[in-house]
DNA sequence: GTTTTTGCAAATGATTTGCATGGAT
DNA sequence: ATCCATGCAAATCATTTGCAAAAAC
């Protein structure tokens, strides 16, 4: 914890930016919320510690979080944005139904991909990788007996 | 084009719904517009075939011909989304400062992550891949001499 | 002290919805 | 004649912006 707040402190200074309650408490709640948070979960969550902070400083300081490299924001096609702590390279599973959301690891090669980019004459940042379908509950509940047991 | 329209028709009439003038204009300038439209777009292009279509009709068009399987839904990250023609396995690229898309062809192996995902216990309908990053020429016009000649 | 951040309220922009009329079957 | 689809206007919802007050440096 100290970690990322130090992590976190370093990088506001090497980019000239202020260090504030706010943002510790913002990377914080992403830390522990654990993965694919909502800006709106997050917030309510900081609310808890810091009563008074705003929707959009939350909206900032993610924005700031994933420049710096401590969240990546994944568009999940349903709207709203998530957030994942996790920064290392995997994918995920979306279901169309409920919303729930899985990790994918490996399954992919990023260097491919990064490379096919780069043939196009792009310079990559990210790849995003969402599958989307149904998870195991909403098969079993839209079509009984559908998932193996 | 005749082949297009036949298809819907076909499909339509096998889901029960009806086979209205806006549809056939809907898809017909999904086809002509070529790759990535928006719905704006794809509006314009409409309103000019056949004055009076609604935006909301375009929308609900929309949405029936991907359900056909005669467009894709492509969320781009950019808030808005993209409808495309090519129904085959292909994936993209993403500007993050102009919004030029560019496909990508292969370099992931879709059975491998579909597998993936039936791993994981859900029944995937599709994998979307968006690679984000800058393109040729915003990277020259942000880095004069960073692309090769 | 100076400059960045914050909080608030309001704006934005894509997409969706409710409902009465019009149209396809 | 019946039921689906359309157009319109208004609603929704996530996210962003403008600006004055507060807080870091």
């Amino acid at each position: 914890m100290a970690v990322l707040d130090q992590t976190l402190r370093d990088a506001l200074r090497a980019r000239g930016q202020r260090v504030t309650p706010q943002r510790l408490a913002i990377a914080a709640a992403v830390r522990d919320l654990g993965r694919h948070a909502t800006a709106e979960q997050i917030y309510t969550d900081v609310a808890g510690r810091m009563p008074g902070v705003s929707l959009p400083t939350v909206y900032a300081t993610l924005e700031l979080l994933e420049e710096i490299g401590l969240v990546r924001r994944v568009a999940t096609d349903g709207g709203t944005a998530l957030y994942d702590p996790r920064t290392d390279e995997h994918h995920h599973l979306v279901c169309r139904l409920c919303g729930a959301i899985a990790d994918v690891d490996g399954a992919v090669d990023h260097e491919a991909l990064m490379a096919a980019a780069r043939g196009a004459g792009f310079a990559p940042d990210q790849a995003q990788v969402v599958i989307r379908g149904l998870c195991a509950a909403c098969r079993e509940a839209a079509v009984p007996g559908s998932v193996a047991r």
